[in-house]
This record gives structure tokens, sequence and C-alpha cells, in this order.
DNA sequence: GTCTATAGAATGATAGAC
DNA sequence: GTCTATCATTCTATAGAC
């Protein structure tokens, strides 16, 4: 079993209480509709049937609830790549990654990216270290290099944006996520299986 | 000069005065900085220093506001589909449309990917018809197709997301524009030029 | 862990003078 | 087109009882 990093690095090594895991569940689907400045937290003590004191009494503040909701789904993608590294060889080991990746976008579809590309939670995360870790193990991962130069990470940008942005996207709305997910996985291959494209090979007829 | 559809639908048909336009301006930016829920009207006011009062003489309600900035942004899109519809070929028109949207996604940043990807703006412009007829004309041109199958919507939908999500994604953040910008360029081409994939060509040595 | 009750500030929106 | 002033509502957050 070979591993080019250590499997290590929990993004928040976060173990939440039940209350406060009904907590996250709830507004991870409230942020998923209104937004999260669009979600209050009477908001959330409605969706689970108790007051705001009752959260308050869990999460000090309503950044806590934010941050942590996204760890909550972080997790899952570190549980991916993990599970991915753990394989024998690096091309399984993408396989794996691709094919849990698109499973997550699919299962959770707005859930996670309407957390993720929020401007004040980009803002938040882009100054962690565990979090610039994982997307850099993702990059390293995905595309290969050292995962630091521009030819590495523009592209494991680019298709973890599409992975992520695609299932939301009004021009898939109609679309069942079993199509969905076939096309996505597909695509993805295709992104990734031309090393440095043009003159490869001549153009079809 | 051919072209498969005709060079119309303006999105809003939308002239705004000079004062609105002000607005829009101004909200943009905020938008792009505190997410839209998070942006209040008073901010907005303080931003081209004027008062709520006067925002509000220009603009009914905050939602007219939001979606007004949002056709804004559509309307440059537009433009730019329009400027490639009206090319000799076809690929030429592919082209000159990935061009244009990649200098698009780069020279506003976030700012557009923040708007369009707010849950309560996706659902607001998913039921307009204008705003869907854009999107299937941009699919038509990038992958073509008749725009109605998953075959050709979900590589669209990959394609929009991954450019305009990659620019926002902290994997890319110190990257300078230029380099973002070709690097974007390529791969977008990379993503296309495999009409499908696998068996072309033989596998690199 | 959950409640009632409340403080204090900010919100979207309106009326009417200039 | 912009202002002052104000409305009702909602917000985050806290205090203290059970």
């Amino acid at each position: 079993m070979v591993r080019w990093r250590p499997v290590t690095t929990p993004l928040g090594s976060a173990s939440y209480s039940a209350a406060q895991s009904r907590i996250i569940e709830a507004a991870l689907g409230l942020f998923a509709e209104h937004g999260i400045s669009g979600t209050s937290l009477q908001m959330i003590a409605d969706a689970i049937g108790v007051t705001k004191a009752a959260v308050y009494h869990q999460f000090k503040t309503k950044e806590e609830i934010v941050v942590a909701a996204a760890e909550a789904e972080l997790l899952r993608v570190e549980a991916a790549l993990n599970a991915a590294e753990a394989e024998k060889s690096r091309s399984r080991a993408r396989e794996v990654l691709l094919e849990r990746a698109v499973d997550l976008a699919i299962e959770r579809r707005r859930k996670v990216s309407t957390l993720l590309t929020d401007p004040v939670v980009v803002r938040i995360f882009a100054k962690r270290e565990p979090f610039r870790e994982l997307m850099g193990r993702l990059s390293v991962l995905l595309i290969g290099g050292d995962g630091g130069g521009a030819e590495a990470r523009v592209p494991a940008a680019m298709l973890l944006a599409a992975i992520s942005g695609a299932v939301m996207h009004p021009l898939v709305a109609n679309l069942d996520d079993e199509t969905l997910r076939s096309q996505l996985l597909r695509l993805a291959h295709r992104f990734l299986e031309l090393p440095d494209s043009r003159e490869r090979c001549p153009p079809n007829v």
C-alpha cells in the first residue's frame, strides 16, 4: 500500500453532540434554500422545534454554526480523499476520488455548493491552513505535480468547480440524478485523460 | 455571414439612469464581498454617499436591485454570445465565445459568480424564459446538438461552472490574472476539443 | 438542554418636505 | 433626486428560571 502523503489532518477533529448535529443538519438545508445571511437563528430554531436560546446554548454565535456546517461538509470531502489515498496505485486513487466526489456533489446537490461559494465562508476558510492543505492534496491527487504550480492548481480548481457547480446549474435542473452522475463522471474523465491536448493525434475527419 | 439563430432577445432590454447604474455598480461590489442577504440597503446607500430613501426612489424593493444587478452581468454574457454568433464559422464562433467568457470571468472575478450562485437568485432566474433561452444558446454554441439532450447540457453546465467557479476558487487565489487567463483558455479548449474521448487515439507511451 | 422574556441594534420600507 | 424622520419588524445575543 503506497501512500504519498500520510493520512492525517482531521479538518476540525470536531465531534458534535446530538443536539449540535441536529442544528447543523437543519442549518445546511436552510442555507441551501435561503443563503447563509438569509437564514436566521430563528429559522434554524423553528426547523428543529426549539427556541433560539436553545440554539445559542450549543453555539455561541451564528458564525460558529456556519463554520461547523461547512466543516461537516468538508469532512466528507476529506473522508473521500483519505479513502482514495489509501488505494494501491495512483491512477486507482484518482479514480476513487473522482467517483466519490461526483457522488458527494450529486447526493448533496446544492447544499455544499451554496455553502462553499458564499463569499464570507470562502474568506474564512481561505485563511485556515488545514483547509488549504486539503485543497492542496486534492490538487496533487487530481492533477499531479507538486501541487504548487499554476499548471496543476488551475485544472484542479476547474475540475472541482465544474463538478460541484454543474449540479446546481440551471441547465441541468431537471435531469435525474443517475443521468447526471454518469455524465459528470464521463466528462471528468475526459477532462483528465488528456495530459496535454492538441497535437497528440490528428483532428477527426 | 452565417447565423444559426437570430441575434435578438435582449435579456432585460433594461436601460438604467445614471443614478440607477451607480446603485447597481455599488451593489455588485458589496454583494461580492458580503453576499446578497449580507448586503443591506444602508450599506449600498453609504457606498454611494446617499440615504436609503434616495435608493428606494430608484428601486422599489431590494429584490429589484438584486435582479437588476444580475441582469447587468447577464447582459455582458449575452453581448459576448451575440458577438460570437455573428462570426462566420461555427468553430470560430465557439472560439470567440470562449475567449470572451474567460475574459468576463477574470475581469469580474467573484462579482458574477457570487451573484449567480446565490440560491435565491438562481431560483428567480431559473423561471425566466429569456434566461433559460440564453443558457440554451450557450449550450448549443459550446457543445452543439439541439441543446435539449443531457449529452449537451451537462458538459455545457460543467464548462460554464468550471470557468466562472475556478476564478474564485481558493486554489488559484494568489495567481495573477494573466496566468489564470491563459490557463483557463487552454484547459477550456482541452475540455472541448475531444468530442468523444477514449478510443480516438492510443494512450501515450 | 430547554424555556420565557427582553435588550439593543439593524432591517426593509414609507411619508412628506425641499 | 435627495433629504429627515419614522414605522413595524426582525435580527443577534443574553439573563435567569426550570
